[in-house]
RNA sequence: GGAGAGGUGCCGGAGUGGUCGAUCGGGGCAGACUCGAAAUCUGUUGUCCCUCUUGCGGGGGACCGUGGGUUCGAAUCCCACCCUCUCCGCCA
């Protein structure tokens, strides 16, 4: 959410920032709506004023045994003036902050403009793409061949969008989770956190998954209680966890590695990546989340985003960093790098996590601060990224470490956490 | 599933219609004492919004789980919802 004060001040220039994202907004609507509740606010707030008082002065009277009908009868006038008033107002507001609800954050200076993907900028590549003498398959077929992924029985027990993994390979997928936790915990200096799968409205609306996104969630009603949300990322409870709290000043930055599943419902992605597990309804992900004071904040996004890289580099995968341009990221982000790993089976580059900093945004929906050097409550700035998505991590290891016999290499950094094995085969 | 209790400020905990934004204790901050610390004593300490000044600051409004209602006036009464806890049952 946007400070309103901004839009007040310098709606200008918030117009311009929103544009560059190539977003239209209603910006009319605003401006009446925000005239019509500085009058009404104005004129309910002196009527409030004047009835306090006079009720008061007939506590005071009261309390002498006096009788005042006057004062009574003065203040009902002011009683019945303000019954209507009062609820014009609140559907102001309330109107003003849906309005308010809907704007996505604002792209930070640095952000390079653009409408779309093709716009995004290359910050870095790391690791050469290995030179095959054979064709390259892609994780689909690796797996099948394997025999340890199965998507016909994943679909026989739920739906398509799921998998089915086992044996040496459900292991991996095991491993590499944990290997993730293990450095980011170890030695990235996170607090490993464990969570909840479901969550209620008011995180989702913290973190700007609602009201906007409802569609791309799994919603689980509840017969005797409020509904709950699948997560779509553990980017929402972790988050949440500072939701309506103050922090300490010394505690900042606070820092939390957490692994879960991940529910989405990708509404939008009918015939997109339906091969293999590039995108499904559920996959695992590691990831961080920091809680920062604001002017760290960009200083931490770089260190956050060289935390997922390091996992890409202890596995030797080659991967490339990409600054988001501003028609490209995501509705609460401010600054975003996607960091994409070469996949040979689809001889590109391919999001395996995505890191930002959502500045204030999330912290002013949830009202997440900490008290500052003067004492004085402020909102924290919240950061997070994957580090990184199990799934897609998995396939990258099979693709880039598979033979010419369709068995696949252990990457050294994995075999501590599987037993020492060091190749997957057909059994 | 059955029965009961409760949600008040950073924390504990009073407060059942009229200077209650809220007694008191703890904590925090400042000061006194001390070489320093502890202990003790004194003072101080909420958030959000509107508005004027726009540096400090002044005026006003709202907030005692959430949302409605009754009343001139509600933390206090009524209704609905959300949540927490205890006991019994069931259960990984």
């Amino acid at each position: 959410m946007l400070d309103i004060q901004l839009l007040r001040k310098d709606l200008a220039s918030v117009q311009a920032r929103i544009a560059s994202r190539g977003i239209t907004v209603n910006w009319d609507e605003f401006t009446a709506l925000e005239q019509q509740r500085k009058e009404i606010q104005t004129s309910v707030q002196d009527a409030q004023a004047a009835q306090n008082r006079i009720s008061k002065e007939i506590g005071q009277a009261k309390a002498k045994g006096t009788h005042t009908p006057e004062l009574m009868a003065a203040a009902e006038r002011y009683k019945a003036q303000l019954a209507g008033s009062e609820q014009r107002l609140a559907e102001i507001q309330a109107r003003l902050e849906v309005f308010l609800l809907v704007i996505p954050n604002l792209p930070h200076a640095t952000v390079p403009l653009g409408a779309a993907a093709d716009d995004n900028v290359e910050q870095r590549r790391v690791g050469e793409p290995r030179r095959f003498d054979f064709a390259p398959k892609d994780h689909a077929d690796l797996g099948a061949g394997l025999g340890m992924m199965d998507f016909e029985t994943a679909t026989k027990i739920a739906s398509a969008r799921f998998a089915l993994i086992s044996g040496p390979l459900a292991r991996m997928h095991r491993a590499l989770s944990q290997f993730m936790l293990e450095v980011h915990s170890n030695e990235h200096g996170y607090t490993e956190v464990y969570v909840p799968y479901l969550v209620n409205a008011a995180s989702m609306r913290g973190t700007g998954n609602l009201p906007k996104f409802e569609d791309d969630l799994f919603g689980v009603p509840r017969r005797d209680a409020e509904k709950l949300y699948l997560i779509p990322t553990a980017e929402v409870p972790v988050s949440n966890i500072v939701r309506d709290d103050i922090v300490a000043l010394e505690k900042l930055p606070l820092k939390f590695v957490c692994h879960s599943p991940c529910f989405r419902s990708e509404a939008g992605a009918y015939g997109k990546d339906t091969r293999g597990m590039i995108r499904q309804h559920q996959f695992d992900k590691v990831e961080l989340v920091q809680i920062a004071h604001p002017q760290q904040s960009y200083e931490l996004l770089e260190q956050l985003t060289s935390h997922a890289e390091e996992i890409l580099k202890r596995l030797d995968l080659p991967y490339r960093v990409v600054a988001l341009c501003s028609g490209d990221m995501g509705f609460s982000a401010a600054k975003t790098y996607d960091i994409e790993v070469w996949l040979p089976g689809q001889n590109g580059y391919r999001e395996i996590s995505s890191c930002s900093n959502f500045e204030a945004f999330q912290a002013r929906r949830m009202q997440a601060r900490f008290r500052n050097e003067k004492g004085k409550p402020e909102l924290v700035h919240t950061l997070n990224g994957s580090a990184l998505a199990v799934g897609r991590t998995l396939i990258a290891v099979l693709e880039n470490y598979q033979q010419e016999d369709g068995s696949v290499t252990v990457p050294a950094a994995l075999r501590p956490y599987m037993g020492g094995v060091e190749r997957l085969a057909r059994g």
